[in-house]
DNA sequence: CTAGGGTTAG
């Protein structure tokens, strides 16, 4: 590449400021370097002292040594050397000289030195550019680059590469475009230095489309290059561009390294298959790269992720050196996989053997906590956090409010989360965790807490707006979900899938299908969330023949059901007596769409059946089930014989549930309604006194309604409430309503329950 | 002759 192409014209908004002022060339102090006689003290003993003359490239060679050595008095002697043989006004020794300045962030001698340099060339310059972007002073960069224009310097490859840099690190676009387009203009784009820099600059500021062009431009790709490009195409989750390049390095025979691996495995490992993934690990050991510890931490995570933690294990013991994140990456395994006591063993193991353990291990490990519901250790951990002072540790506070959330321990949660002073909006969200687990009356209201974080000036994210919205769906607050609706359109978060999808669903909880029908109608596109949430919302609402409409529809655009859609439409099938539509689902869900049916599935298929009077067919069918003995089904089996007052079934139901689930309140509270309702009140009262004799109990439950911000709450035959009197009344008034219209009187059995 | 690019693992 010739050497050097005029930028002047190009960088032409530069060249009105200030130009630099360059001062006549002078020696510098002597004083101010080291003595000879100190120099000799360096034992410099390749050079020839003052008999021989040393060559040029001899000093060259040794400044690069001082630089490489890290022996900055080496340089200073050398410097001295030239000032007394007289040869710092010689642009080659000059440029040596002020890199080897640079490159020890003596930025004040460099520039002092290239103010002194009586002819200063395109490398003079670019050294000193590069001085100044190492120093991360990008201000000076820039400023020194438009003196370099203004003094009419011809930039080159080098040059480019450089302030490139400081531009992607200021992500300052306008002045990259502008070397982006010299570089076409002066043809140097092929060159894979100036190529990476410019990849690098457009893809940190998110413009990868452009990155990919600079890509296709370059000649000659080396490894580096594209390692990085892999890098970059996986986090932009572009998983089969970054295998392409992959396929592409070993096929033109270039090498791949341990970075092409860690990087394709580490971007990737989300979404890769076993397949991949096993084949990536078999060409890192095919590479003999495979013992490099970032690249074995990257494998344990990639089969943690694909459910094989005992592949993880096999590599993490397998490894010679393993760190910290070895560690953590086990254990995160073990914790993506379900295995919280393994994870909390691996712990412990790793205090055992006295390695300091981080903040990022401890998140891992409550989270290990919180997943296997192992609140003992938690609390233990918690113990330990403040024991080695990590409460000040936002990830840590999140993680533990987190699992106390979700251990529905919402006093502890609430503890921890009111301690912490530099609150953000994650901790904030792992808290509305713990609001949604909670079945206990809280007068605490998540939606005060919200305000109080909006006022404090922490702005709510998505998953702020899906959990408050799911929270007032389970609350059957319309208004608060109203309220929530507006901040979210105020906000933006309207448009966010996620958050529409949990419009659908709040609205179609807290009654309003009309609501949920426009927002499902009104949204830009639908995920699969989005067609299951709509056809749970017909379903709850008792249309039948909308859901199943709705499914078609899903269908023919191309949305593949899931276990979710099918238990929405069985459910739907159920309430609404499509018990045909809903079996012929049923039968048809794994050959069709590959769904198996989970025990939810089995469960809404009893109840079906059931509802539709086939009690002899569903009892058949808990039989003939993978789970004859789950206490689910038998339960639905009891409930559903309840609903339909078939007391020969219910009897033969609830005995089989007692024997399978002897410690359960539920289960004796659902066999005595049962008695009770067939009029068996003795039998009943029996059950009742065998359930209490166990010391069993259970949490009442109750309904409640909201009215002018006031929650009414109500408890089966409870008589708190100040107009309990004219409640009943006005019950009594619709029952006979129903009776009266209705003669079938089976479902007035529900009123006047015992719980 | 002297100056230039990049990404790691939880």
């Amino acid at each position: 590449m010739e050497a050097a192409f005029g930028a002047t014209a190009l960088l032409h908004p530069f060249k009105t400021q200030n130009p630099l002022l360059l001062p006549q060339a002078k020696l510098p102090d002597k004083a101010k370097y080291p003595s000879l006689k100190r120099v000799r003290s360096c034992s410099i003993s390749s050079i020839s002292t003052d008999k021989e003359p040393v060559l040029a490239e001899d000093w060259s060679r040794l400044l690069k040594l001082s630089i490489g050595s890290g022996n900055f008095l080496l340089g200073q002697a050398i410097h001295a050397f030239l000032i007394k043989s007289n040869s710092t006004n010689d642009a080659f020794q000059g440029n040596n000289l002020l890199n080897f300045y640079a490159k020890f962030n003596e930025l004040g001698d460099a520039r002092k030195l290239f103010d002194e340099i009586p002819v200063r060339n395109t490398i003079t310059w670019t050294t000193l550019i590069k001085g100044y972007l190492d120093n991360e002073d990008y201000k000076s960069v820039f400023g020194i680059t438009h003196d370099m224009c203004f003094y009419g310097e011809k930039f080159n490859e080098h040059t480019c590469s450089v302030i490139l840099e400081a531009c992607r690190e200021e992500e300052d676009l306008i002045r990259g475009g502008q070397i982006h387009g010299f570089v076409i203009k002066s043809g140097i784009q092929q060159n894979v230095f100036v190529g990476t820099s410019l990849i690098s600059m457009y893809s940190t500021s998110g413009f990868l489309n452009e990155a990919e062009k600079v890509f296709d431009n370059i000649g000659f790709k080396d490894v580096q290059c594209l390692n990085y490009m892999i890098f970059q195409y996986g986090k932009a989750g572009c998983m089969e561009k970054a295998f392409r390049v992959l396929v592409d390095m070993l096929s033109s025979g270039l090498e791949p390294t341990d970075y092409t691996f860690t990087n394709i495995i580490s971007t990737c490992s989300e979404n890769v298959g076993i397949d991949e993934g096993r084949q990536l690990h078999g060409l890192a050991v095919k590479f003999g790269v495979v013992n490099v510890t970032s690249l074995g931490n990257a494998l344990i995570t990639m089969y943690g992720k694909l459910g094989m933690v005992e592949y993880s294990e096999r590599m993490f013991y397998s490894m010679s050196e393993k760190n910290l994140i070895s560690w953590t990456a086990l254990i995160s395994g073990y914790v993506r996989s379900g295995c919280g006591e393994n994870a909390v063993h691996m712990f412990l193991e790793l205090l055992d053997q006295g390695i300091y353990c981080d903040s990022g291990c401890l998140v891992t490990v409550l989270d290990g906590c919180s997943e296997c519901r192992n609140l003992d250790l938690g609390v233990q951990l918690h113990a330990f956090v403040i024991k080695v002072g990590h409460l000040c540790d936002g990830n840590i506070v999140t993680a533990l409010v987190d699992m106390y959330s979700k251990s529905d321990n919402l006093t502890s949660a609430k503890i921890v989360f009111d301690g912490f002073s530099n609150k953000n909006i994650a901790l904030f969200n792992a808290i509305l965790v713990g609001f949604m687990v909670t079945k206990r009356d809280d007068n605490e209201d998540a939606m005060v807490l919200f305000h109080q974080l909006r006022l404090g000036g922490i702005k709510p994210d998505l998953v702020t707006f899906s959990r408050l919205l799911s929270l007032s769906a389970n609350q059957a607050c319309l208004v608060k979900g109203k309220t929530l609706h507006a901040y979210t359109i105020k906000t933006g978060f309207e448009a966010e899938l996620t958050v529409s999808n949990a419009l659908i669903t709040m609205y179609a909880k807290c009654g309003s299908i009309k609501d949920a029908c426009q927002m499902f109608n009104g949204m830009n596109g639908h995920d699969s969330v989005s067609w299951n949430a709509m056809v749970s919302a017909y379903s709850i609402h008792g249309q039948g023949k909308m859901a199943l409409l709705l499914f078609k529809e899903m269908k023919s655009e191309g949305i593949a059901p899931d276990e979710i859609t099918t238990l929405a439409i069985l459910q739907a099938c159920s309430y609404n007596g499509l018990w045909q539509d809903g079996i012929c689902l049923f039968n048809e869900m794994e050959s069709n769409y590959g769904i198996r049916p989970v025990i939810e599935h089995f469960a809404c298929m009893v109840d079906l059946l059931g509802r539709a009077g086939r009690l002899p067919e569903a009892m058949n069918f808990i039989n003939n089930s993978p789970f004859p003995d789950s206490p689910l089904l038998w339960r639905t089996l009891v409930s559903v014989c309840k609903l339909q007052g078939d007391l020969g079934f219910g009897m033969l139901a609830s005995k089989k549930l007692l024997d399978l689930s002897p410690a359960e309140a539920g289960s004796y509270i659902l066999v005595s309604n049962t008695y009770a309702g067939s009029g068996m009140l003795d039998e009943a009262a029996k059950v009742r006194t065998a359930m209490n004799d166990l010391n069993l109990s259970k949490v009442a439950g109750c309904s409640w309604i909201e009215i002018d911000n006031k929650v009414h709450c109500f408890v089966a035959s409870d008589n708190d409430h100040p107009e309990s009197r004219e409640i009943y009344a006005k019950l009594d008034l619709l029952m006979d309503e129903i009776r009266w219209k209705n003669c079938d009187t089976k479902n007035a059995h529900f009123i006047g329950e015992i719980v």
